[in-house]
DNA sequence: TTGTACGCGTTATCAC
DNA sequence: GTGATAACGCGTACAA
């Protein structure tokens, strides 16, 4: 019964079991078996009684291990991101850490706040999944020793470590399907790509791929608050698109929002014109007649992430960064299903969506 | 170009200023104005020189304000909770605040867990959307001083300031808009209330006030991932409805994702069969012909949160708890729309979806 | 207006 | 094995 409005401290236990405070910091220090059995039970019930718990920071400011990661996030608002958050977050507790999450909301300013707070905190590695206008900021930790994971994104001038997608393999899978599916014109749509590298890496293959693969094309950056240039976009690409099968991929979860949206407005009929997306939303099996994706293993990601961070708080790995890239899984429905389709797979052939 | 591996120390910005470390932390304590304007001048030259921080750590320790709030959250996957997490974030920053969240995964043993690492912090306030199966840490807590909102949830035992839906407003104005639109036999779908409070209530007015309004009815608890109790439970209800127009109503966003999904699995046309959900999400607007809501207004109570935690902080409050409730907003769309409606209203005109 | 000295809870260093 | 003591960085009486 820990009832007290002040939460006991080492000493307060240490009176409490009749020892020194410097076993009982033991007791807690991973040095337990190196203390008698009956101090050890002494220590244990005194803490109980007391409700005792360390202090983290009186920890930190003794320089100690704090537990702590952090973890920069451009946009919470984005399921992607709380995804891979997730499994960052169950990865650490595997660990025993703790993790300190905080959004930047993609203001750069916001990005130096909550940097500065985290390393006010003593964080043991931080995994950055932002805009990282400030790369300096970010650089400086790193080469101060501070573990850093880049996560989905590459900075310009900073070598970390990286795990992500693997986007030339998740351009490729998706142009390969669409490529059987019998579509002939592709049109990419993504959001600016200046702010994130991921974007202009699935762009860059995008536009190396296409070609090659005979496929006629075209590409759409557009901020996805655009409404008009989104709508203009669209537009433009299937009045273009009247005589071949055409279909639109998005570069992202966002993106397939957004363009669902202006398509639906326009009254285009999905899988006519096809419609695929990197990203697996909860709705896309909703969305009549289902919407094709490139799911990412968001789990593996934020596991591999705290796994790269131990990894370098260890020093067990080689000074050169490593990067990490995930396979996504396709997952086929019906929004590339063209109703011409000479051999369409099961997907196409079920009637449900 | 503050470079240096350790994070300066106010002592060394005192050296560096020429200065003692006694005005170096009155400049940083807001007393900035009792200095002179020469030693203001020096103090920040030196602290920009040596990229001087406050350790937060050290101030914590003394007991000084932490600037930190803490919130716990049950399911970080949740839209609806990232939403509110978000107003709070913002209405924080507003405040000069910084936010530690943790995530419950609706686990009582990580609840303690995460519990006990944010009073460790010395948080100076807690905002909950958790399950609270363990209410007596949150009690002692409460009882210790520490101000505490309860978001969404009431908590038994717990005399705390709430914050949340207006539940019982919420339901009277979806029985009003099914009655409007000619529905006349509903069905609640909810998740086993006995973990969340809000879900208690939306259920018990709705048992109360069906009946009062003329509506058959009935009620479905199931837990979401029990495909099987919802697909019979929607099946009999369905079975029995084939006299009068029927409708469902889902007690949250994640209630209407598994109605969605299970009404599309039978096939069943939306609209004939009325669909309706407490919490706005994305893809409401995309699955055809466009799901009706009652939309929350996450901002708003995460900012109405905080400012309870701060009149808390302020004692400028009366002792005894506050309840803030607030009214949804409803989004009426096609999904609400019988074919046989004899005075549908714009919504139903509309061909867009 | 500015500086000195002490304490916050913990761990590391050294002695016993 | 165990205990005393000095840091850690900061806020704050208190003295000047």
């Amino acid at each position: 019964m820990p009832a007290s409005s002040r939460p006991a401290t080492i000493l307060e236990v240490a009176r409490d079991a009749g020892v020194s405070k410097t076993s009982v910091s033991r007791y807690y220090s991973g040095e337990r078996e190196r203390l008698s059995a009956s101090m050890q039970q002494r220590i244990a019930q005194a803490a109980e009684r007391l409700g005792y718990q360390p202090n983290p920071m009186a920890r930190g400011l003794k320089g100690g291990p704090s537990g702590l990661v952090g973890m920069l996030v451009a946009d919470i608002r984005n399921p992607f991101s709380v995804a891979v958050m997730h499994g960052v977050e169950q990865a650490c507790r595997r660990q025993g850490l703790s993790l300190m999450v905080c959004n930047t909301d993609n203001d750069p300013t916001l990005e130096r706040q909550n940097l500065a707070l985290l390393t006010s905190y003593r964080i043991e590695g931080l995994i950055v999944n932002a805009a990282g206008r400030h790369g300096e900021a970010l650089a400086e930790l790193a080469g101060g020793g501070l573990p850093l994971v880049l996560l989905d994104r590459s900075l310009e001038g900073i070598d970390a470590d990286e795990v992500g997608l693997d986007n030339d393999q998740a351009i490729d899978i998706a142009l390969d399907h669409l490529t059987e599916r019998g579509y002939r014109r592709v049109l990419f749509v993504t959001e600016p790509p200046a702010r994130a590298s991921s974007r202009q890496a699935r762009l860059a293959r995008f536009e190396s791929n296409r070609a090659a693969r005979g496929l006629e094309g075209d590409i759409l950056q557009a901020e996805l608050d655009d409404t008009t240039r989104l709508d203009h976009g669209l537009s433009d690409f299937l009045a273009a698109s009247t005589r071949q099968p055409a279909a639109i991929l998005c570069g992202n979860g966002q993106v397939t929002l957004a363009v669902t949206r202006a398509l639906q407005a326009r009254q285009v009929p999905l899988g006519e014109i096809g419609l695929m997306g990197i990203d697996e939303l909860d709705w896309c099996q909703l969305v009549t007649p289902g919407i094709t994706t490139l799911a990412q293993p968001t789990d593996a990601i934020g596991q591999a992430a705290v796994d790269r961070l131990r990894a370098r708080q260890a020093g067990r790995t080689t000074p050169e960064p490593r990067h990490e890239r995930f396979i996504p899984t396709l997952i086929p429905r019906a929004s590339t299903c063209r109703p011409g389709n000479k051999a369409p797979d099961a997907t196409c052939d079920e009637t449900r969506p």
